[in-house]
DNA sequence: CCGTACGTTAATGTATACATTGGTTTATTG
DNA sequence: CAATAAACCAATGTATACATTAACGTACGG
């Protein structure tokens, strides 16, 4: 009878959204490995809906599931990272090659500019989780314009596995100044219905992103995180 | 007791590679839905294995898991096959452009060039299954050698929700004989080294094939398989 | 006759008991 | 003392029992 409270949410579907909250706010450390029974301990869950919330979390890319040694939360090696960009290069540039070939109205494109103008500010007050996060909007909103559902569901997941280093690496870094300018490019190639030049642009930005990241993380000698 | 042979592969691998197998094959009917108790007495495994096994079904995108009334297989509709089509494209000719950059060794090569060759005497025989059959041998080289296992995967995945529908128009569809002449091309731009010209290539290659399945689900008022 | 409300039921969501297995420890022998 | 083998143990894999809920049918009232 600890009951209070009834949340119609099942507990499969709390259990992963809690554990894999905990992975992408880097509670564990990259390969730590986690016994079922300490989920279980710490959720207050049993293992039936754990170990489902486990099963999906391995599809998703977070975790692997060592046959008797519980979860291992899977480390983000250069490699990785290398992959998960060459992806979000191909899907983000084909979102922005195909808003440009549609007119976007006015509420659409202000998806694409508010966060533009967001991240202005925040660098300007040299506020890089704000920064972060409306970089973030940005991409979210790419993806959303697409209308290609999947498209986002798969960028999101990638977004997520590379997340852990993103945190990371933000204040790491320089400043991002010329991310904002390529975003104001490319709302313009799109605003043009020049899907080419969007595309391009988007890629490069991309690409460019890459190299920081991967020179950064050299530099740093991160091996994984 | 009905126990004979002891395979060592776990129950809830089992019945998620049998349960896919069947949804491939197209031996449920699009959108039917299924009693977990079904499953569970058709495949003789219990119910924590099956439905961990619908858990992985459901994150790749194959089934639905509708809360009180069991598994639903997902019908694909034209704008599904449109948005899967969209993110081959991109993470296909991905692909392409990065392997026109490596200078690919001659058996690498011959992995695009054999299934390519396979294609035109499956045709000249009128052998529908085994030119699809090379078709498919030909892409999963083509992101096999980029490298990238996570675009692999995700391209697999993909391939994996369209089977259904490519497996009912195989044979509606005119003879597919511009997709032999794209691949050469590709194969050339590759060994030329041109990865501008490998991307468009095969972009174009992707854009056709799915406008004529389009046109051919309109044509035969296909809403939804 | 129709509509609503309640009860039954069947299916899933959840918890737990049982089976299996791989690793570790201990005991025995050379 | 060291090496090997057997037995134990802890963790997961699997099966099943129990709880919950939504749908359907029935009965009662208007």
């Amino acid at each position: 009878m600890t009951k209070t409270i009834t949340t119609n949410i099942p507990l499969a579907e709390k259990a992963y959204q809690v554990i894999r909250e905990q992975i992408l706010n880097n509670s564990y450390r990259a390969g730590e490995q986690i016994l079922e029974k300490t989920l279980v301990e710490t959720l207050a869950i049993s293992r039936t809906p754990v170990r489902e919330a486990c099963v999906r979390l391995e599809k998703e890319g977070l975790i692997e599931i060592k046959p008797r040694h519980g979860i291992r939360v899977k480390p983000i090696s250069l490699e990785d990272m290398a992959e998960i960009y060459e992806i979000l290069t191909a899907l983000e540039s084909e979102a922005a090659r195909k808003l440009a070939t549609q007119n976007l109205k006015a509420a659409d494109l202000k998806k694409l500019v508010t966060p533009t103008t967001a991240m202005e500010k925040a660098l300007a007050k040299n506020d890089l989780e704000a920064w972060a996060e409306a970089d973030e909007a940005f991409h979210l909103a790419l993806v959303e314009l697409s209308g290609n559902q999947r498209l986002k569901q798969v960028v999101l997941q990638f977004w997520g596995q590379a997340h852990r280093v993103r945190y990371f690496t933000l204040h790491l870094r320089d400043k991002p100044t010329g991310s904002t300018q390529d975003h104001i490019d490319l709302v313009n190639a799109i605003k043009a219905g020049n899907s080419e030049l969007a595309a391009s642009i988007h890629r490069n930005h991309r690409i460019e992103g890459k190299e920081n990241l991967l020179k950064l993380l050299d530099k740093y000698r991160f091996v994984q995180l």
